[in-house]
DNA sequence: ACCTGAACACCGTTCAAGT
DNA sequence: ACCTGAACACCGTTCAAGT
């Protein structure tokens, strides 16, 4: 039932129930449990649903023979995971509570992991690159929640700044940086800051 | 109330419920919320609570004047943060579900980026490398999760050998090296990989 | 003032009964 | 065979009534 995918989009994992979605599928709550096993193998299904939007690296034509173009797909690959969580925040805190492993889920980790082979790079750093690459994207989208105009990411910085500054004087300090950087300027910064470590892993 | 703390490190947060952490204080459920709004106070307190248990990084005199002694510390933090999870490992939801802020998580935030302040980061990039190791290490802890006896590790290990290898050849390829590389391996290498990409931002 | 047993509202899941 | 209204079990929260 991808009725759900579009539910917990609209009133996120919180507020979803399984009587509301029996309603909106103008069905029953015993309905449901004919199609899913509950709750749990439903929110799975949204999650793993949500990620089949991510596109195939077809247009991964950067120069594999020069031995960086792993760096713009791995890029690719991190913004279209970005894209992906900034289009539907509201499933983040069920990408967070625990890894996917849908059908989706594999397809992209698999074509992410063959990619990076293909550009010379040992199966268990590709593994672990795409793994910490994911890691990120993730934990800076719960961090950075939604778009720039959005409420919590303000309301996040007002906080920190409005810390005692005597006794949080760096965060206080850090916190100025939060409103001058945008978020993106934030998660580019941190995405570089990670492939250059993939660079050094993979020259050795 | 800390006997909120104990009964999730005991039965974990989904069958935590307020009946019963009443019970085992001896009290009613009314009781409780005389002390605190609700649930979710209770279980921010929680997380807060783990993570007083993180030491602060008094030992730091691994040559702050040498101008690489950044790393031992960070180092640190992250090794004292992954114990505590690794210790209180059914905190671990929480902790992704949202940035902690409260006393304490602010306390070592504020120690983590003053040291790296102390060691010649600029403000900005202390706050974003502390950010990035939390993450990482958090994330970590999400995917490989437990002890190395722990069962969900070799669980999630056996499910990747098991698919099928024509559809996932590389993913099936680098859960090899899971079962290779101990928990401890893959983490350190991970963490030396962030830490390469500190490093480099550092000296521009 | 402080506490509590009992209730209220709600939600995941199941079942006896319909068609 | 497939569906459903109603119930069951459970949990967060509140309240009228005790002391």
């Amino acid at each position: 039932m991808e009725g759900a995918a579009a539910l917990v989009d609209e009133i996120g994992t919180d507020a979803f129930h399984m009587r509301l979605l029996a309603e909106r599928l103008n069905t029953s709550t015993a309905t449901l449990y004919r199609h899913v096993t509950g709750k749990d193998e439903l929110m799975a299904y949204v999650v793993d649903h949500v990620l089949g939007e991510i596109q195939p690296l077809v247009g991964d034509r950067t120069g594999a023979a020069a031995g960086r173009g792993w760096r713009a797909a791995a890029t690719r690959r991190a913004l279209q995971l970005r894209e992906v969580l900034d289009k539907h925040p509201n499933v983040l805190p069920l990408l967070a509570a625990q890894l996917p492993i849908g059908p989706n889920a594999l397809a992209i980790r698999e074509e992410t992991i063959a990619a990076l082979v293909r550009h010379g790079f040992p199966h268990r750093l590709a593994a672990r690159a795409h793994t910490t690459l994911a890691q990120y994207v993730i934990g800076h989208a719960i961090v950075q929640p939604g778009s720039p105009r959005d409420d919590e990411a303000t309301a996040l910085r007002d906080y920190y700044q409005g810390l005692d500054a005597e006794a949080y004087p760096h965060t206080v300090g850090a916190a100025a940086y939060l409103s001058e950087a945008s978020a993106e300027d934030e998660f580019m910064g941190g995405l570089e800051l990670i492939l250059d470590g993939i660079e050094q892993a993979r020259r050795r």
